[in-house]
DNA sequence: AGTATGACTTTAG
DNA sequence: ACTAAAGCCATAC
């Protein structure tokens, strides 16, 4: 099992990596999440970068839902080229809807988990 | 061992 | 609305 986990005091660097690992896993379809949430839900939200290095090294290893984690904006931060179209279609399977901008509207489509989640 | 990089976020000007 | 800089830290080289 998953070790107590300490918002802002993770033990270490591997608590923080499998508590972003096991978020992303738990963001259901049709639901997407901001890196500053995944970090701060993980332990700190000033540690977003190592969120982004997780989903580049975790990605196909783990199969996480990548496309499910958002700017904190709501938009795509992949350029296009570079998954963002591919991520914005999966999205829209998923009945995502951007708005003229390319955006999310994160008060409807953000996920935001219960206790039990955790 | 030191430096650079990263699919980010926040604050300050 | 904009740019710039700081903040975090595991990898890659």
């Amino acid at each position: 099992m998953t070790p107590p986990f300490f918002p802002g005091k993770n033990r270490t660097a591997r608590d923080f990596t499998r508590e972003v690992v096991r978020l992303i896993k738990a963001v259901p379809p049709g639901k997407v999440v901001t890196y500053g949430q995944i970090a701060a839900m993980a332990g700190s939200y000033l540690s977003v970068r190592r969120v982004v290095w997780i989903l580049h090294s975790s990605t196909e290893k783990e199969g996480l839902p990548w496309h499910r984690v958002v700017n904190r904006m709501g938009g795509i931060s992949l350029k296009p080229g570079e998954g963002n179209e591919r991520q914005k279609s999966l999205l829209r399977k998923e009945g995502i809807v951007f708005d003229a901008r390319g955006r999310i509207d994160l008060g409807r489509f953000r996920w935001e988990p219960d206790e039990e989640d955790f």
